[in-house]
DNA sequence: CAGGAGCGCTTGCAATAGCAAGCAGAGCGA
DNA sequence: TCGCTCTGCTTGCTATTGCAAGCGCTCCTG
């Protein structure tokens, strides 16, 4: 959590787009969000709206979540219980399976925290490649 | 949920104001919201941004998702905690958990068509009722 | 070499968000 | 009656968002 830093979702965005491996031409084309727009937010020289928010989003194929949270204008923790919200409300899974996924991403969680070796060899390179 | 028509943010935000009994101006106070602004606002005459979104909802003391639901800006759907969705916008777990929990989630939502009753007896009122 | 394609960025503008100052109406008390 | 308080709304303004037109750079091809 705290290695996020709300605010920059202009460097976020960009990150998301090099991964993506999609020039600015081409997510605005995706998008509907006009080329320099995007490099102006990318640079931190707009504040889009939530609406271009989403748009971009969509164009990325991101959660439009994850992007209000960079944005900050909807809360991490809100998401945070989402995940579990979700497996909870998900009609379609059993008590059990509910109880398994919960459980998994509980323990996801806490080797984020603390032992992210221990439960996942690969992961920590692939964490810090992420970050 | 599908009581709600997004779109008439306005209305809703005049709606939840009279229920708790609050004028304008005493609204604007508690958010920091211009008076003028926030009857224009409800009267539909101006589109807020979300983070006067934001400050609305914690004026009235209620979720600011139900606001970005009613603007048009958070999906009902996600609000509904999709299991999907909430998993990727989930900050806190790197690419490959996410990809781990939803691939997990996935073969739960297979084993259910096939096994659903075998497994778990209960599951299918449960769904019915639901729906 | 020139030209074209692709890249990200600059600039000026129109539209809109959000505000401050103030208006008009209703209700109440002296 | 008048004056005050409260209410919601009008109006004009500034700041900001988002865009269109275009620039400059790099790379590649004929």
């Amino acid at each position: 959590m705290a290695t996020y830093k709300v605010g920059s979702i202009g460097e976020y965005i960009r990150e998301q787009r090099k991964r993506a491996k999609v020039s600015l031409r081409q997510l605005a084309e995706a998008t509907g969000v006009s080329n320099p727009y995007l490099s102006q937010i990318e640079r931190g020289l707009r504040k889009p709206s939530a609406e271009i928010l989403q748009q971009i989003a969509k164009g990325l194929r991101i959660s439009a979540e994850a992007l209000y949270v960079q944005a900050g204008i909807l809360d991490d923790r809100d998401v945070d219980t989402d995940v579990q919200a979700a497996i909870r409300a998900d009609v379609a899974l059993s008590e059990r399976q509910k109880q398994v996924l919960l459980d998994i991403y509980e323990s996801f969680r806490r080797e984020e925290g603390h032992d992210g070796e221990a439960a996942m060899p690969m992961t920590p390179p692939t964490k810090g490649e992420y970050r």
